[in-house]
RNA sequence: GUACCCAUAGCUCAGCAGGUUAGAGCAUCAGAUUGUGGUUCUGAGGGCCGUGGGUUCGAACCCCAUUGGGUACCCCA
């Protein structure tokens, strides 16, 4: 049979693991800076705990996972009926009961509402697994992906949300990546749709705002014209859309146009004390307030982050926010999160683009020993032992192949050194290493040789 | 869920308006070089041209279906 891959799933060869692993560690190094700790979960969850979490959208990208039994003859009659409700749209734990994970956020509040007896609250976790989706899969985009989500939870002080802001920042100017840190706050888009009279459309006004980059203007008056928006509220939307300012006249035009929304007011509050916090630090990337910032997650309240590059043609590279009651629904009310997710592989591309990954195609391994064969091959598998001991990776071919096909070998891994030992190193207890770039080939003793290569 | 594009060697592709044994580069293997690589040269292996049907004297090429891949929209990271 020919080998495939299912679609919008990919291999990562060792090249691109390493690199992935570089940028998985600074974000992991920077979560950590800030008191967040590690947490997995497993691939799958139980298939009610992620139903309706997600929009009907979300439900229908949800993998789910085919029981298994199903051609047991006894409970053929249960499997029929079952597989009927499954064609009828419905979900049935006769056919599926279980789904692989979607997102991080929502198995962490299961597991937040499992152990709330174990936990020291507030509670700050990162977690860095992949989740899947049954997407189409397209451009940079996948239906199995990484997140590297930081949340914090059971606590409602802004200083989580400036932390955050600290977290892209540092984590993102590791990279050398440069990027906008776009802020807005849910309860400002609340009271922008309130003083225009959309409050009961709320979903479809920040759905049509949040496409202004994307399809202008025009695009975004006539979406919201097709959802039944008023001419007089057109317009005021349009006065927020075309302002252009810095963030504090943003600030002082919201606090005008909302100084009777009770909502908006909040929301004004919270990005102002947000923007208090961070006046006390330095961030190397600017913080931005764009109102058209709306995020889809419809479990936001608070405020919500977005992190965008000018420097490489993609989507956002990250983005979250805060929501006020995201384990309500498994029964724990009252407490409030708020998060953060990096893209690992748009920033892999984004990286690979611009160049920015410090390790190229290079080996780890240091000193390929060329295998003679017989006694020879002995000889040179104990002295390989002393370089292992002082941690200089090394390796020897396993097979007496040509030296041509060994020395290949070396080259196509990138091998930066090989060691020969042969009769006449042996006699005289030395080893020949030879520097594959250069060519250059020393006759040295084997401590003299770690020491060359390590 | 909707729309469009693509499918030929392990990989990237070529294949003139349907016409004899379907080609190239890279990769692989062997030799030039029996303990010294990256360059070069020589040679070899490798394909029912995604699958099924149709049109035709004749199909990789045209038509239909099917499967797989890609891209855009919806939505999203």
């Amino acid at each position: 049979m020919k080998p495939s891959l299912p679609s919008g799933t990919r291999d990562f060869s060792p090249l691109e693991v390493r690199k992935r692993q570089y940028i998985i560690n600074i974000i992991r190094h920077t979560f950590e800076q800030f008191g967040y700790e590690p947490l997995e979960t497993p691939a799958m969850e139980n298939l009610d705990t992620l139903m309706g979490k997600y929009g009907d959208e979300g439900d229908k990208l949800i993998f789910k996972i085919l029981n298994n039994g199903l051609d047991n003859p006894d409970k053929r009659t249960k499997a029929v009926e079952a597989f009927d409700q499954v064609l009828s749209g419905k979900n049935t734990k006769g056919i599926t009961e279980r789904a692989l994970r979607y997102d991080l956020t929502i198995p962490f509040a299961r597991y937040v509402v499992m152990n709330q007896g174990k936990l020291t609250f507030p509670f700050k976790r990162y977690q860095i697994q992949p989740v899947w989706r049954a997407d189409r899969p397209q451009k940079g985009r996948y239906r199995e992906f990484y997140q590297c989500d930081a949340d914090a939870i059971g606590t409602t002080s802004l200083l989580n949300e400036a932390e955050l802001v600290q977290i892209y920042d540092r984590a993102y100017a590791s990279m050398g990546v440069k990027v906008r840190i776009l802020v807005n706050n849910r309860k400002i888009l609340a009271g922008i749709a309130e003083v225009c009279g959309m409050s009961d459309q709320f979903t479809d006004f920040t759905v049509a705002i949040d496409k202004l980059d994307k399809i202008g203007l025009d695009g975004v008056s006539a979406e919201l014209t097709a959802k039944g928006i008023g001419e007089a509220a057109l317009q005021t939307i349009q006065s927020f859309l075309q302002f252009e300012g810095d963030n504090q006249s943003v600030l002082a035009l919201l606090n005008e146009k909302l100084a009777n929304s009770e909502i908006g007011q909040k929301g004004i509050a919270e990005v102002q004390t947000l923007f208090n916090y961070l006046n006390s630090v330095s961030l190397n990337n600017p913080l931005q307030i764009d109102i058209t910032l709306a995020r889809g997650l419809n479990y936001y309240t608070g405020c919500i982050f977005e992190v965008k590059t000018d420097e490489v043609k993609i989507g956002s590279l990250g983005g979250g926010g805060r929501y006020d009651d995201l384990t309500g629904t498994f029964g724990l009310k009252g407490l409030s999160g708020v998060g953060v997710s990096f893209g690992l592989d748009r920033i892999y591309d984004v990286l690979e683009e611009l160049q920015l990954f410090p390790i190229g195609a290079d080996s780890m391994v240091k000193a390929l020993f060329i295998n003679f064969g017989g006694d020879l091959e002995q000889y040179a598998f104990k002295t390989l032992q002393a370089f292992r001991a002082k941690n200089i990776p090394a390796e020897i071919y396993p097979d007496a192949a040509k030296i041509k096909k060994q020395m290949d070998y070396a080259n196509n891994k990138q091998i930066p050194f090989v060691v020969f030992c042969g009769e006449t190193e042996i006699a005289s207890g030395r080893v020949s290493v030879k520097n594959m770039e250069t060519g250059e080939q020393h006759d040295v003793s084997i401590e003299e040789a770690m020491l060359l290569i390590g």
